[in-house]
DNA sequence: GCACGACTATACAGATCGGTATATCGATGG
DNA sequence: CCATCGATATACCGATCTGTATAGTCGTGC
């Protein structure tokens, strides 16, 4: 494992001020100086934290997606809790999140985009997060009673990763609430 | 409109080595010295050629844009001209792409993860693609005759672009076939 | 009273960034 | 025969990149 952090104040300054930059501008057109001087730090105490930029990069992603965990879980649990209002749930839980948080698409898919090297420490993050979700689909398909949960809850994991994209780069009006609608067919 | 390019050889050569780069690694991450030397060209030639990394984004972009529409093409005229048959078509020619050309996901969609600026000249060329995609699952969809064509051709879009990105992140075993057998259901 | 931890300020390293300059070469074609 | 064109090699520009080094400030706890 890697060397825990020490979260000090500063810490969570570096972070907040990385994550934003790095969601709005991208990974590698944001500089450390950059990220030291939005956060009211000196690239001294930046490196102090976290000890490099990558690191920093995998905290950014780690936590981001622990935030939208927690974030779809206030959302399921007040819910219809049956698979089909669980699975609407979801795609409102995105569409907020869009809203709020998501104007430039899904973090994860976005730092893909710009790690190469597969043997990067952000891919198991990356990854998780896709698994977690296709797990979360299929159970639910699972408990909706359809003839074939996997498949179905790969269609919904389609449906919702094509929405998350597209709301990004704005092709389509509402495509959250289009999604729902052809997820809540496929669950028929 | 920007001036035209004037295509000699080393200008086909430093294109193909921009594109296999920028696709591989992400634009930012890679530098005009790297690209020159892959192309087994100096630095003049590429500028005397293109003038910025700007505009050499734009041709990448461009290209693999027009390359992808030539491929389809060629997928969707020997196939079963139904609009389902046609539908089918277009998952099997991604998926084809995607072996051959994609293993890093749309090239689209990672190039628009990397730009901020709106203002960018690749924009037109990202969205272009996107609503060129949406009309065509439109029109299909209004071929086979749904009740709201414009609703489905979304669903089919939406599932398309998920089955892009997943594809570039081996979340799903084989994303293609799974979506078009969601489509071929939506299209019923 | 004093050590320690968290921080600031400044400077610098070495590499690379996008982009330009100068000068030279070989082939092609009027 | 000579001008033009595509390309070469090499060197440079200022800026920025990740990361390090030195020195000093401030408040808390023992």
């Amino acid at each position: 494992m890697s060397e825990a952090i020490d979260w000090t104040p500063k810490a969570h300054a570096v972070l907040q001020a990385a994550s934003d930059l790095f969601y709005e501008r991208g990974i590698h057109a944001v500089g450390v100086d950059v990220i030291a001087k939005r956060a009211g730090v000196t690239k001294k105490t930046l490196y102090d934290r976290f000890g490099s930029k990558e690191r920093l990069v995998v905290e950014y992603l780690t936590e981001r997606d622990s935030q939208w965990r927690r974030f779809l879980d206030g959302h399921l649990v007040p819910a219809d809790p049956s698979p089909r209002g669980q699975v609407a749930a979801v795609f409102n839980a995105s569409a907020a999140w869009a809203r709020e948080r998501g104007r430039k698409g899904c973090s994860m898919i976005n730092a893909h985009a710009e790690i190469s090297d597969p043997a990067h420490p952000a891919y198991p993050v990356i990854m998780g997060q896709k698994r977690w979700m296709l797990a979360l689909f299929t159970d639910l398909a699972a408990a909706a009673g359809v003839a074939d949960p996997r498949q179905v809850g790969e269609h919904i994991m389609l449906l919702h990763e094509g929405a998350v994209v597209t709301a990004g780069m704005r092709a389509i009006e509402d495509p959250f609430t289009s999604a729902a609608v052809a997820a809540s067919a496929l669950l028929e």
